[in-house]
DNA sequence: TTGAAAATATTGAATATTCAAGAATTGAAG
DNA sequence: CTTCAATTCTTGAATATTCAATATTTTCAA
């Protein structure tokens, strides 16, 4: 007799887990390069955002770096701390809070972006040109449906 | 005369950002289904690994959830608290501690499969089977490609 | 215009994670 | 054997994140 079919995949099948497995590879391997600068990826990320020299606000920002309030207000009181950007309140809405990068910020962050033009050059050449963008195409199609 | 060429991508268009993205959604949705019995992913990933009824040390526990040693060693505190799992020393190599899934927590695992079936329809839906399943492909790829 | 509801950012307490150090056991070289 | 290094897991202190509550400002309906 036959065994009965298996009806629990493995967690390893699961998409959720492949994510999670290759965020925490790519990230793990991003934060290698950036530490050579100290600095953790959410200010890289932070500072990218800003380095178009517009202001954000608080709740912008914490959308486009994928960190909750909270935590960004902590984060930021350290990079302005750090002198790397700096807050204006928004003359047009005074909730608001405008973020924006300081030249050591910019000075920094072009330092950060060759460290990871570098990564992704890394991915490149051991993962492949189509594979690369063919991956970036479905995760940024995932994305979308899940709107 | 024309502007010098954009030499900084957006942070969108990072492989490492997308991938966090994406991460970050499919893992609040799923979240959101498991917390109908108030469990956290990691913990349903715990108990998915163990249903398999043998014995696994903390070690490889922790490689196959994703969390490091100490992380783990809290939650699994926890989860014997609530008697989903427990503690064996391991008789071969006394160092280590081998775990195992009780009867409760096969009978919650089983519930929580459910939901996480429910969410994986829902992403063939949405997003369709081919793209899912060549998703999938490219992350295992990609992980692969990385050690 | 006024007052209630919504939006925005921050704070503080509770919770969780991480780093570094420690305890126990095993392995292996001398 | 004995001793020293490596492995495995846990602990405690430091750090970071999150939840709930607060303060401020704006919006909008009555």
């Amino acid at each position: 007799m036959a065994k009965p079919p298996k009806q629990n995949s493995p967690i390893t099948e699961h998409l959720a887990y492949l994510l999670a497995q290759a965020n925490r590879e790519i990230n793990r391997q991003l934060e290698l390069r950036l530490s050579k600068e100290g600095v953790p990826v959410e200010q890289w990320r932070i500072l990218k955002v800003l380095s178009d020299g517009e202001g954000h606000s608080m709740g912008e920002l914490a959308d486009a770096v994928l960190l909750n309030h909270p935590t960004l207000t902590k984060m930021i009181d350290r990079m302005v701390s750090d002198t790397l950007v700096y807050r204006v309140q928004d003359p047009n809405d005074r909730r608001k809070v405008l973020m924006f990068i300081s030249d050591r910020g910019k000075v920094l962050c072009k330092k950060l972006n060759s460290l990871a033009v570098d990564q992704e050059e890394h991915i490149l050449e051991s993962y492949g040109d189509k594979s690369t963008s063919e991956l970036k195409r479905l995760l940024e199609s995932l994305i979308d449906s899940s709107n």
